[in-house]
DNA sequence: AATGAATGAGTGTTCATTCAT
DNA sequence: TATGAATGAACACTCATTCAT
C-alpha cells in the first residue's frame, strides 16, 4: 500500500469519522425529542446505524453527546438572534423570541439539561451580546419598557422552555399564547415591575449548576 | 390489659403508621426536590429513616408515592385559592398567584409534571372552580384583560415551575420577578393577546400524560 | 384478680394457643394446596384469622410450620394403612394405595416437602410396619408378585405424587388411572422385574435429604 | 483487514455468542437441577461464568430461558423417539421410555412441569406422532395391552420425572425399578384398567398450565 | 399472648460503559 | 476503526422474620 493510499484512508477514515459524528448527533436529537433524555445509548446508536462502541468513540459519555446537542442548539440561538438583527423597527427581539421557541418546541428532549454551559462559552457570550442590542433596540423603539434586563429575558426563555416540555406533545404550539402573554407584559407600563431582576452572575451560576 | 388501654395501644400503633406515612411524604418530597423523580426509593426510605419494606407498606409503588405527593400539593393549591378569594377588590387571583408560586418554590421538584392526576380528581376540580371564580372578580375589577382564560393561568403556573426549577438553588426567589413580568402581562390592553388559549381538554390530556 | 381467675385466664389463653395452632395448621393446608408452597406466610394468617407474630409463635419457621402439615399427612397415611388392615383376601393394599393417593390429591401443596422426614420418626414407622403386613397378605393371597418389595411401594407413592401434582388442577382424578396401570403392574407375572429394587437404607436418606 | 478476514472476526463473534449461549443453558439446566427453578439467575449467570447482563442478552426474561431449556428437553426426546422407532418386534416403546427416562435423570430438574408449551409447539407435534406410532407398534407386536393410549404414556413420564426428582442424588437409577413395574403394567392382560384415561386436551391444559 | 408494622436481603431486570474481536 | 457482546451496579419491588406495642 503506498504512502498517498494510506493517507487516502486516513482521510477517508477521517471523513468517516465527521460524518458519524453528524449522524450521532441528529440521531440523538431525534431519538431525545421522541422518547426523552432517558433514551438508551443504544437506541441512539441504531438510529444513527452504528454500534455504541462507535458512539462512544465520538463522545466519552451520554451526557458529553448531550453537552453537544446543546451547543448545537446554542449556535442555532445565535444564529436566529443574528438574524433578527436585521428585523426593523425594533421589533428585531420579538421575531428572535418567537423563532427560538419555535425552534426549542421543535427539538425538545435535549432541553431539559439547558444548563451545564460554562459561562465561557464563546456561543453563549455572542448570543447575549446580540439579545442586548435587540433588546436596547426594542426600547429605543419604544416596544419594551425601560426596565426590562438582559437576565428577564433570559428568565423569559426558561419560562418558555418550562411550558414547550410540558405541552408539547399534547398541544405542540401552546407556547405560543405564553409568549403572547410574556410580549403583553414587556411592553412599557408606568407601573413598575414588583422584583428586582436576577444579577448576570446567578445567571451564570444556574447555567453552570450541574444539579 | 384493659380494654381502653388496649385502644390506645392501638391508637398509638395507627399514630406510628400515620407519622411514618408523613415522615415519607416528607422525605419523598425533600429527596425528589433535591435529585429529581429519578432518585432511587432506598435513599428515600433512608432520608426517612425507615426500611424501603415499610415504605411499600404504605405506598404500593413509587408512582403511588409520587401521586400521593401531587394530591398533597394539590390540596394545598385549593386551600391557597380558597383564602385568596377573601382578598378584596380583584386581586385574589394575584394573592393566589404568588402564594401557590412561592409554595411551589418551598417544595421544588417532587412533581416535575404535576403528574398523572386525572381530570376527575376532586380536589382540581375544586381548584380550577375556585381560580375561575378568581379571575372573574379580577376581570370585574378591571385587574386583569377579558380574553385571559383559565387555562392561561394554568400555563402561567407551568411557566413559573419551570423558572422555579431552573433558578431555586441559585436565586430563590427569582421567580417573583418572572411574576411580576407576567401579571404586567395580565392587566388590560386594547392590543389581543396573538395566539388562541389551550383548551381544557387539552390542559387535562397534559395533566394525565406520564411521559 | 384472684388466683383461679388468673389460671382460668392461663387456662383460656392455653385453649386459645392450641386453637390457634390447629387454625392455623388448617390455613395453610388449605392456602398451599390453593397456590403453592410459595404462597406468603401472610396469606396463611390472614386465611387463619390471625397476624403472621401468632404465626410465629406457633412455629419457628415457615418450613417448620410445612414440617407440621407433613407430619399430619403421615399421621393420616398411617391411619389410612391401619384401616385397610380390616379388609380381607389381600386387598388391604390396594384399598390403602387407593386411600392414600386420594388423601394426597386433596391436601396437595405440602406434598412437594413429603422428605425431610427423620427415618426415627414415629409415624412413619408405624406406616412401614402397617405396608410391610398388607404387602405380605397380598402377596399370600397371590394379589402381588412375590418380587415387590415395600421400596417399591415407596417409590410408587412418590410417582403417584408426581402424577397428582402434575395434574390436579386440570384432572384432580387422572392419578387413578395411573395407579390401575401400576396396580397391573404389582400383578403375579413369570417375567421378572427388570431391576433391583431400592434398599431401605437409600429410602432413608432420599427422606431424610433436605435438597 | 481484507472482506475474509472480517467475516472470520464475524463469525469468531457469532460462534462465542453461541457458545455463550449453550454455556448458560447448561448452567442453567445444572443450577435449577441442583436447587430447583427457584434459584437465581445471578447463580447461573455465575455458573456460566458471565454476568448477568450477558444472560439478558441471550434471553429476554428468566422464563424464556426456562422455556429455551425445555425445548431442548423436548427436541432431545423427539430426536430418541426417533431412534427407537427403528428397534423391531414392537419393542421401540420400551427403547424409548428407558432413554428417555434416562436423559430426564441425567438432566433432572431443569422442567419441574415440562413448562408452559404451547400444544402447537411443532417438536411437540413431532414426539407425540412418533410415540403414537410406537404404541400402535407395540400393541401389534402383542408387547403392550389394547387399552392402554398415548396419554397414558405422558402420565407415565410425568411420574418417572416424580421418581427421577426424589431419588436421583441418593438412587441415580431407582427409576428403572419403578420403570419395570410400569411396563409389566403395560403388558397385555384380560382384566381392564380402572379408570379412563386423560383426555387429549386434559393433557394439553396441564402442559399449558404456568402454576 | 397477640398484633401487624418494620426490616433488609433477595428477586428479576435495565443500561451506561468497556473491551475483545 | 467499528462493532456489539459483556459487564455489574443500580433499580423497583417482595417476603420470611423480628419486635415494639
Amino acid at each position: 500500500m503506498t504512502i498517498s493510499a494510506a493517507m487516502g484512508a486516513q482521510r477517508q477514515l477521517r471523513r468517516d469519522a465527521a460524518e458519524n459524528r453528524e449522524l450521532l448527533l441528529a440521531a440523538a436529537a431525534q431519538v431525545f425529542a421522541e422518547q426523552g433524555l432517558a433514551a438508551g445509548v443504544e437506541e441512539i446508536a441504531r438510529a444513527a446505524g452504528v454500534g455504541v462502541g462507535t458512539l462512544y468513540r465520538r463522545f466519552p459519555t451520554k451526557e458529553a453527546l448531550v453537552a453537544e446537542l446543546v451547543q448545537d442548539v446554542l449556535e442555532k440561538m445565535s444564529a436566529l438572534a443574528d438574524e433578527a438583527t436585521l428585523v426593523p423597527s425594533g421589533q428585531g427581539l420579538e421575531r428572535y423570541l418567537e423563532a427560538s421557541s419555535a425552534y426549542q418546541a421543535e427539538h425538545r428532549g435535549c432541553l431539559p439539561k439547558l444548563w451545564n454551559i460554562s459561562p465561557d462559552n464563546e456561543a453563549l457570550v455572542r448570543v447575549r451580546r446580540t439579545i442586548a442590542r435587540l433588546l436596547a433596540e426594542a426600547k429605543h423603539h419604544g416596544q419594551v419598557r425601560e426596565d426590562v434586563t438582559a437576565t428577564d429575558l433570559t428568565m423569559l426563555m426558561w419560562s418558555i422552555r418550562g411550558v414547550i416540555e410540558t405541552t408539547r406533545d399534547i398541544a405542540p404550539d401552546a407556547w405560543r399564547r405564553h409568549l403572547a402573554l410574556l410580549l403583553a407584559g414587556l411592553r412599557p407600563s408606568s407601573a413598575p415591575l414588583g422584583h428586582r431582576p436576577m444579577t448576570r452572575a446567578q445567571v451564570d451560576q444556574v447555567l453552570a449548576d450541574p444539579s
